[in-house]
DNA sequence: TTAGAAAACTGACTAAAATCATATTTTTGA
DNA sequence: TCAAAAATATGATTTTAGTCAGTTTTCTAA
C-alpha cells in the first residue's frame, strides 16, 4: 500500500474506544477482519491447558492486529484484551482479501511484516526455553522500555499488572513479584505505585546475556 | 503457483546431496536464495546465549527452508543441518523476488503459509512455558510420529539424538534421557538401538493434556 | 468514606529440573 | 578389529521455580 493505502483505508472506518480490561476479540472467534491500533496497548493471549494464560505479544499504535487468522482463513488462536484504553479501527476482511490478490507490492508488504513476526517468534521460543525466568523478567522490563518507551520520570508507559508481566515471561505470579522485589532491592528497576522504571540498564543486560 | 509453478521451478534446478550432520546454512548468514527439501530431514536452530542450540523446528520432503530470511531480507535467524541423508534443491533469490511481485496468488500462497508457520509457532511459545520438560518430550514424540510417520514396525521415521531431542524440547540431555528411560519403563515408547516408537498414545496424550 | 474485593507481597515448603560426576554402551575411523 | 571418541545412562546434589497459606496494601463501588 503501503503505508499510505493502509492510513487511508484506516482513517475511513470509525474509530472505536477500548476500555482497559475490555476484550476486543477471543481465541476461537472467527474474525471477519483485522484491527489496527490507534491508541493504547493490547495484550494478545493464549490461555494454556493449565489455565493460565500466556501473553505472545502487545500490540500499540500502528500495529494490527488479527491479521494472521484472516489470512490463513482460520479462526483466531490469540484472545486480544485492553491492556489501557484504547481506540482501535476495523477493517473488514473483503477489502484486504481483495487488495491482497490486486496489489502484490501490498501483499508482498504484508509478507514482510508476517516475516519480522515469525522471527520475533522464533527468538521469544529460545529465550522461553533457554533463559532463567529472572532472565527472562529483566528482558521483558528492557523489552517494554524499547518498544513502549517511557515517561517524563522514566517509568515505563504501559503499566502492566504484576500478574501480566508473569504472563508474559511466562512463570508464577508469585516468582514474578519476588523478582521484582529483588531488582528493586538491587537498584535495577524503581517503582512508583504500579509504574515500573528501569534504573540502571546495564545490568540488566548483562543479566540477560548471562552475567 | 502454485504448486505446479513450484514444482517446475524446482525440478528445472540441480539436487544437491546433503551428508546427515552437514551444515545447509548457518546462523547470521545472507541466504541469496530458499533451499526445498526433496528427501531427509534438516533441524533449523538457533544457538542460545547459554551455548545451547535450540530447534525451532525440522524440515523434511516438501518444506521450504530460508524463505523468511529471503522475504524480509534479514541474514537467517537460524542454521539448517541434515539430521538424516538428504536432498535439496536450491531456489536463487531473483526468481522468488520477481515471482512475488509478479504473481500476486502465488504470494498468497505464501503468506498463507507463513500465517500457519506463526501459528505454530505461537503454540510453541505457549508449550514452552505452561508445560512441563515430561509433558513437552511426550508431545514431541507425538509430533514426530504425525509429521513423519513410522516404519513397518512402529518406530519413528525421524531418528534424532537425545541431544536433538533435548534441543527441541528445550532441556538438559541427561533430564531428556531420564523421562526417556521412564517412558520406556511405563511402555509409553519403545526403544531398539537408536530408533523410538510409540507404544501407548493414548497414555501419551494424557500426559501431555495435564492428566 | 468506607467495607469489600482485588492486587501485591512474604514466608515456608515442595517439586521440578539443572548440574556435576562417573559409568557403560555404541559408533567410528585408522 | 580395536582404541578412542561420542553417545547414552544413572546417581547424587544443588538450584530454580512452583505451590500453598496467609498478610498487607491498594483500588473500587456502594
Amino acid at each position: 500500500m503501503s503505508k499510505e493505502e493502509l492510513k487511508r483505508v484506516s482513517d475511513s472506518k470509525i474509530s472505536k474506544s477500548i476500555k482497559k480490561g475490555q476484550s476486543i476479540f477471543e481465541e476461537g472467534e472467527k474474525l471477519n477482519g483485522v484491527f489496527c491500533v490507534r491508541a493504547g496497548v493490547s495484550k494478545l493471549s493464549k490461555l494454556s491447558a493449565n489455565g493460565k494464560d500466556q501473553i505472545v505479544k502487545l500490540a500499540s499504535k500502528g500495529e494490527v492486529m488479527g491479521q494472521r487468522s484472516v489470512i490463513a482463513e482460520e479462526s483466531s488462536n490469540l484472545s486480544a484484551v485492553a491492556v489501557s484504553d484504547m481506540e482501535v479501527c476495523f477493517i473488514p476482511k473483503e477489502g484486504i482479501v481483495d487488495t491482497l490478490h490486486k496489489n502484490p507490492d501490498f501483499t508482498v508488504e504484508v509478507l514482510r511484516h508476517m516475516a519480522h513476526d515469525l522471527r520475533e517468534a522464533d527468538d521469544v521460543i529460545v529465550n522461553m526455553s533457554q533463559k532463567s525466568v529472572k532472565q527472562r523478567v529483566a528482558e521483558a522490563f528492557l523489552y517494554l522500555k524499547e518498544s513502549f518507551g517511557e515517561d517524563s520520570e522514566g517509568f515505563l508507559s504501559v503499566t502492566l499488572s504484576r500478574e501480566d508481566i508473569a504472563n508474559v515471561v511466562g512463570t508464577a505470579t508469585e516468582s514474578c513479584i519476588r523478582i521484582i522485589s529483588e531488582f528493586k532491592k538491587k537498584g535495577y528497576i524503581k517503582t512508583s505505585g504500579k509504574k515500573i522504571g528501569v534504573a540502571n540498564e546495564k545490568k540488566l543486560r548483562d543479566l540477560v546475556e548471562g552475567f
